[in-house]
DNA sequence: AGCTGGCCGTGACACCTGTCATCCGGACCG
DNA sequence: CGGTCCGGATGACAGGTGTCACGGCCAGCT
């Protein structure tokens, strides 16, 4: 019986998991959280082997979580989860301590057998995910880009991004203009959606 | 036993939310589908009295589904569900003809007593939603300013906008300027996010 | 000790953007 | 019929934005 925690931040999807995965006799889901920064403390509470993480969670991002649990309970595995593309994600899971990433647009039933396969020791990686993280590559972003980033993804103006990072507009508009050129945008905005598209931030 | 039909496009929630209602002995799973624009017909098809539609869909989305469903099989009632917030989804769902109106963050176990109530003829609004719905009222956006905040949304220049819908640049710069004032935003990438959350697109 | 590269800042310049005033034509309504 | 509202357009202006050149600081590397 492998004991699973499940994180997602929306209860409807996360006890729709549940529920497919528990029709599943050799699995069983012991916990269920909806935080990023609940899953080490409820994994150790529930002995669970085995974690799915969504990405998209408040408090603490599934990567991140990822690596918690690597640090905090190495016997853990974890099964990283998402909602679509995003490339740059596979890496960073990866190196975060994932065992495995899949999309939330696979079929149903090869849930768990991802599940049953990181369990055993095995990587579990969306073929095709693989092949496009290869093709973008490392982000190329330092990490002030990046940062500032994050801040143009709502498309908030210069001034703004400025005085929220403690920083001159000047060189707010340099790291910008750096980060454009570097993904071949012609706007922060533009900017901003590529990198994330790409999982650069 | 009532007949459900699933759409959403993400095939793994899809196909968590079958085996979800599925484990109800009153509740049958006939039909699920990726597309908004296959609602219909798999619908028609499969003799679903009840249809689950998730708001963002490739083809048609969910709203729209739900309307073409309220015209092409009247005696069919439909189910809303969608990630968040977004008041405004729950005005135009109604207006579309859907009876009932979910957000993915309630408890898993009242999703089946939603789809019961609904086929039996009852509205299921999430009391939260329809608060706020009533607080944000309808939208003041005439049609052009709506449809130059979704082309705003991705932060495009004026002058792509501008060529997209076949329009002088000072003309989307007069039409964005009014939505910024109608949300009350002071850019027009703030105003295309104000008027998505609130629902307006 | 030099070189390199990231980080921070300034200044200048061309261009883009948001706002306002003003105009015209059509549709709708009392 | 006149009033009102929306769509479309122009022109002008202040302020925001992207780019470039330049300088300075610090860490790491040769």
């Amino acid at each position: 019986m492998i004991r699973l925690l499940l994180a997602d931040d929306q209860a409807l999807v996360r006890g729709a998991l549940a529920a497919l995965l528990d029709l599943e006799t050799d699995l069983e889901v012991v916990a269920q959280v909806g935080r990023g920064d609940e899953v080490v403390e409820a994994a150790r509470a529930s002995g669970a082997e085995v974690c799915l993480l969504d990405i998209e969670m408040p408090g603490l991002n599934g990567i991140d979580a990822a690596a918690a649990v690597r640090r905090e309970l190495p016997g853990v595995r974890s099964l990283v989860v998402t909602t679509f593309g995003r490339p740059g994600y596979v890496r960073r899971a990866i190196e975060a301590g994932a065992s495995g990433f899949v999309v939330k647009d696979t079929p149903a039933r090869q849930l768990a057998d991802a599940v049953r396969r990181v369990h055993a020791g095995l990587r579990v990686i969306d073929p095709d995910l693989a092949a496009e993280s290869l093709i973008d590559g490392p982000s190329p972003l330092t990490d002030r880009e990046r940062e500032l980033l994050t801040h143009a993804l709502d498309g908030s103006p210069v001034a703004t991004i400025a005085a929220r990072v403690h920083l001159s507009e000047g060189t707010v508009r340099n790291h910008l203009s750096a980060a454009i050129g570097k993904t071949g945008a012609t706007t922060r905005s533009e900017a901003a959606r590529i990198a994330q598209d790409r999982g650069w931030l």
